[in-house]
DNA sequence: ACAGCGAACGAGAGCGTTTTCATGGACGAC
DNA sequence: GTCGTCCATGAAAACGCTCTCGTTCGCTGT
């Protein structure tokens, strides 16, 4: 037995280690050869006669060889890693986003690191980012980073970055749906159906999105010439919408709801229904996001359908072209389309 | 001066890669101390001179300084670092389980890599595995590879593994729900109301939980000596619960129905809901996994709490125990206890 | 005042890989 | 038959960091 007779004398010495995991230079001893016809047979390079290789891959099978990366990267200078920081991802926008990074990233043979903030304040960001950039990772995706500004963050020099829907817009490259025009385009089909105005449950006061949409609600009201009512504040939970919508359910005026998101509309819709408020006859509602759940609740759920998938990509590739070609893309910020779907929870008012 | 010397002839000649980052050996030229002592700094050692720490953290910041962790991690043997295998995260418990693991990983000082498999198949969740381990990870999770088995992956030898509701128990660590438990006291809730037999919306077939959700199902039934009636197969989606609900709708003696999961159970109620048939009037619905927004449809959702979070922090643990002190626990199942949660969905039959 | 000692710091090796350069051997051309 | 050429392979350096071991101070005790 050849590895008995190599590990024999004073190899065994340096063998002791057999805890940890099999270097190169392991297999080259159990293949016969040096250790870097082992690397070469890692890489694929050609150069190299087939017996050879088969000798190598028959020792790196056996010894359970497999390389390690970060002697790799170290040589490299490059993780092949993208770290992602999100908060709260069990939430749907953020972990589809998040699913398409990955997606995206595995077919660019990117691995992702995820980092899941507490409450998106600048300290636990930043420790974030330092955490993140200490464990090694080629370029940062912050989803929703909502009050943080670039100051707080101290992102090592040169480290490429793009941010999702957050105020960095100006400083990182960016992308977002359309927010602004998705929440247009929900309050003119409400005013479009007949209701003489319509209110909003918004998500929280420090939120980039919830502040858009709010824009994009306000504009639709005034450009109709309609009165803003006052704004529920809801913090993008099925219960705040509910709490809301106990008001919302006492007000007989109120006959079209737009949300901030479908989980608060969900929330509206149960507190309406509870109230014996027919929904969309008494009372229309409409969500933003177009989760998978929207079209099953009851009444199926009118929505604006945010394409995360196509976030996540673009995302991705202006990470990558920071990464791979050194671009500065600060000042881009994509927009991508969103979608309005109507279903059966708005209609005409009943008066 | 001897770092003079060095530096002014051949070490200016190092230099000219100024693009790229700025490593130890930059900082100490710059402070005009060893790398060693910037090493010493960086590490928070106490034997160094506070005016001294002082001039290289100074250096460190002028040159933006970070350390490159690929060549720590080479020098420690570690990443810090775990891989976390699942298939559609953005699914609740796969996306909750994953927030409690990251975490728990977190406040361990861990990261953690994820890997979204398209379909929890052999070749896909292989292939995951293999590109985990060339990014060098020290331990593995997955969650619920259903359809694998561990003669399919090719696990590098000597890497600790958990999983989460699989088929590997007995060959690793496993920690998942009592979903029999569960699935029985959902069944026993809805006989206990006075309904003669439950109906079933099951998860897909290949499913390991989705099988253990049935069993339970299928022991309270048999244990109050009740009828079983011929399951539905649905694929955890709303959409398919839809389509199951359409035919309980029809069936006029169908008047209590368990569901795999909640997302199910909501598109159940969605085809009751459009049929005319009344919740719990009519017909009593009850999911499993207590989803955020089981709570705030309508009507709200009896259901079984699945604690993602206690079952993230067991993997994790689990994982951390054969990581730091090499234990091994291939025998050991752990199952969190699982709590029934009573909602308007389900009240006595009408009759 | 001098031996002794501990604190502060520097020099060098080594982690596992890839890369560059050197070497040996086989093969074809003349 | 000999030389040149190319291909397969090996040896050594380098990536950035930390660990171990020395070395140089400055200080205290007698």
């Amino acid at each position: 037995m050849d590895d008995g007779e190599a590990s024999g004398g004073e190899a065994s010495g340096k063998r002791t280690r057999s805890k940890s995991k099999p270097s190169m230079f392991d297999v080259a001893v159990r293949a016969g050869v040096s250790a870097q016809t082992v690397s070469r047979v890692s890489m694929g390079a050609t150069n190299v006669r087939p017996a050879t290789r088969d000798k190598v891959l028959a020792a790196m099978s056996e010894l359970g060889y497999s390389p390690n990366s970060a002697a790799r990267a170290l040589r490299y200078g490059t993780f092949q890693t993208i770290g992602v920081i999100t908060h709260k991802f069990s939430r749907t926008g953020e972990s589809r986003t998040v699913e398409a990074i990955v997606e995206a990233a595995r077919s660019a043979q990117y691995t992702v690191t995820l980092v899941d903030v507490e409450s998106p304040v600048s300290t636990e960001v930043s420790d974030a980012v330092t955490r993140l950039s200490n464990q090694s990772i080629d370029g940062l995706v912050i989803i929703r980073a909502e009050s943080v500004t670039p100051a707080m963050l101290s992102i090592p020099a040169g480290l490429p970055v793009v941010v999702s829907d957050s105020r960095f817009v100006g400083h990182h490259p960016a992308v977002g749906a359309d927010q602004l025009e998705g929440s247009r385009r929900a309050v003119e089909h409400l005013l479009g159906l007949g209701h003489r105005t319509v209110h909003h449950v918004a998500g929280p006061d420090s939120s980039g999105p919830s502040q858009l949409r709010i824009d994009g609600w306000r504009a639709a009201l005034d450009q109709a010439e309609r009165p803003a009512p006052p704004i529920f504040r809801g913090d993008w939970t099925g219960r705040s919408g509910y709490e809301a919508g106990k008001h919302i359910a006492r007000d007989t005026d109120a006959t079209a709801v737009f949300c901030a998101n479908d989980e608060t509309a969900i929330g509206v819709m149960h507190a309406l229904h509870e109230a014996g408020r027919r929904i969309p006859a008494d009372v229309s509602v409409a969500g933003f996001d177009d989760i998978a759940l929207a079209a099953d609740v009851w009444p199926p759920l009118t929505t604006v359908r945010q394409d995360f998938a196509q976030i996540g990509e673009r995302l991705l590739e202006l990470l990558l072209r920071q990464i791979r070609n050194g671009e500065r893309l600060e000042d881009v910020h994509e927009t991508v389309p969103v979608e309005l779907v109507v279903r059966e929870s708005t209609a005409p008012p009943a008066s």
